[in-house]
DNA sequence: CATCCCGTTAACAATTTGATAATACAATAT
DNA sequence: ATATTGTATTATCAAATTGTTAACGGGATG
């Protein structure tokens, strides 16, 4: 059951619990599914190693000594370091209010134990694939799909073929629609820093994009910069 | 209570369940947290109205007659436009192998039935929070919401085109409804301390950002400068 | 080598926005 | 009441910004 993860980088994973059996066990089988992991015995070592390594995804048991995991998420959250990271919850203690409150503190899942380690399995991946789903090449708006890797733009079913500016700018503007990107904005993203070119040559590239798509899907916003909208 | 952040709009969320009951319960819940709901008796049902809802979330139950709630999973997860959906199974029986295979169709989460409605929507919660990844400047005055990122204004529901100057006026003056910004104030704040223009320029602007909001809520302190209020 | 396509620019047209002046209005003080 | 001061309104013009088209050069392709 070697699986798909095969072709980002290797997945880290710290597991905090105060209980040295169950860290064995995790730490077992998360690494024979080829996952990096560390381990912490408590609260202030859970954050300490979090600092220390980074990792993808924050395992925490929620009554350790010292500070509990609630806490952790909590200082970890703080933080702009820890929004994206992944945290999940492991607790014996399975009453409602705790559940909640896990949650709201910015955890990802909350899992009771005893969990199987299969299943344990299964939900880490499944919040994986969701994360890196989100960093997919492919975007969907509507019926409009670009797909980055194989510089394709579809649309009402119809592929169309863009030039590669055409394309950066198009999928530039449509990471993020609604939002106004500013000239300046779309010239360091698609053109680079370096690279200075006239002022016009980005109308001409909307233009172009405008024409082929054949729909207004790209708003000038004057004065400010272009949007895209379906 | 909550709903702060329903500003994005409401996200729609399908329900497929075979138990009229249980389709009530939950469809009642989401309600009252603002999620605009639908609900299928089937999995067949379920795939119609996912195709004509294009949900953001959808719950389904494992058995069910005709397609289960795996099949529906499968299916869905073909097509390119569920891709990104989010999927969570709900399943009376919870035998490691079905919630396992459950996971590995692609969905996002599988809770074990009966599910206490806090927990649910707090998963459902979590979920969204980590599709939903950051949150723009955006300012709610009331009825009036400034998106400096989208430039765009919405007062009422209706969505307002400002020009660059207007729209920076208004949200200088919104940024501290009361506060009462002097002439010269506004002068630095949105025109530069180089630019000099005459007093007139400012009159002429608040006179349009009247006109086009229709409602007078900057308000002229005669001598001093302008403020706003709702 | 000829051709095609892309990225860029120049030139000009079209449009929108911003500033000013002239005038009207309102409040206050003399 | 009338003058004075400060703001509102409007029309007009200037300036800034964007749209469009055509053309040029370079690299890739056949």
């Amino acid at each position: 059951m070697r699986s798909e993860n095969s072709m980002s980088s290797v997945k880290k994973i710290l597991i905090a619990d105060d209980e040295p059996d169950i860290l064995e066990i995790i730490e077992f089988n998360l690494q024979s599914e080829g996952y990096e992991v560390f381990t912490a015995k408590n609260g202030d070592e859970a954050i300490e190693e979090a600092k220390k390594h980074q990792p993808d995804l924050i395992i925490l048991d929620v009554m350790m000594p010292g500070k509990n995991g609630i806490d952790v998420c909590n200082i970890l959250r703080m933080q702009p370091q820890f929004n994206e990271t992944l945290i999940v919850f492991l607790s014996a203690l399975s009453d409602e209010g705790t559940e909640v409150r896990g949650l709201e503190t910015g955890a990802d899942d909350f899992l009771n134990k005893p969990i199987s380690p299969k299943i344990l399995l299964s939900k880490i991946n499944a919040l994986f694939r969701r994360v890196n789903k989100e960093e997919s090449d492919i975007m969907h708006i509507g019926d409009l799909i670009i797909d980055r890797e194989k510089y394709l733009i579809k649309f009402q079913g119809n592929e169309m073929v863009l030039a590669r500016k055409e394309f950066e700018l198009l999928a530039l503007l449509a990471s993020k629609p609604g939002k106004v990107f500013l000239r300046n904005e779309i010239l360091n993203q698609v053109w680079g820093t370096e690279v200075i070119v006239g002022d016009r040559t980005i109308d001409v590239h909307i233009r172009k994009i405008r024409q082929k798509l054949n729909l207004d899907c790209i708003t000038t916003v004057k004065g400010v910069g272009y949007k895209f909208e379906l």
